[in-house]
DNA sequence: TTGATGACATAGC
DNA sequence: CGCTATGCCATCA
């Protein structure tokens, strides 16, 4: 277990209720801007050895692209119980539902 | 260690 | 808005 991949995993867990986060976020707040893929990666391998709230993380898009739809019809239901709408696609307003991760570190530069 | 893979992101057309 | 190409690097065999 490296450092990056407990810092995916703690990320993923901050991601509150009702609301969902992207790869790149995520690989942002865990320090690598370019390990986005290694989320998805550490979300499918950890996900079936910790209990990550994967649900809550999609593409930039905000899409589920998820091959197994299996695990797509997961992932849309269970944002639904968290009252999150998805599109028929299973697209996400991000604009409405994507996570504002300024509550994890007061480093914000809008005000 | 090396090689191959992948639940993505970003840039150009 | 969609397709193509590249980067990036942890995880698995």
């Amino acid at each position: 277990m490296e450092a990056y991949t407990q810092q995916v995993i703690t990320v993923i867990q901050e991601i509150p209720t009702g609301t969902v986060a992207t790869y790149g976020q995520i690989a942002r707040l865990a320090g690598n801007p370019r390990a986005a893929r290694q989320v998805a990666r550490i979300l499918h391998s950890m996900s079936q050895k910790y209990d990550l709230p994967w649900h809550r993380v999609v593409n930039a898009k905000g899409e589920i692209v998820i091959g197994d739809p299996e695990i797509a019809f997961t992932q849309t239901a269970l944002l639904s119980e968290e009252g999150i709408e998805v599109s028929e696609k299973g697209k996400v307003h991000l604009s409405k539902y994507q996570w504002n991760p300024r509550d994890h570190d007061s480093d914000w530069m809008y005000g």
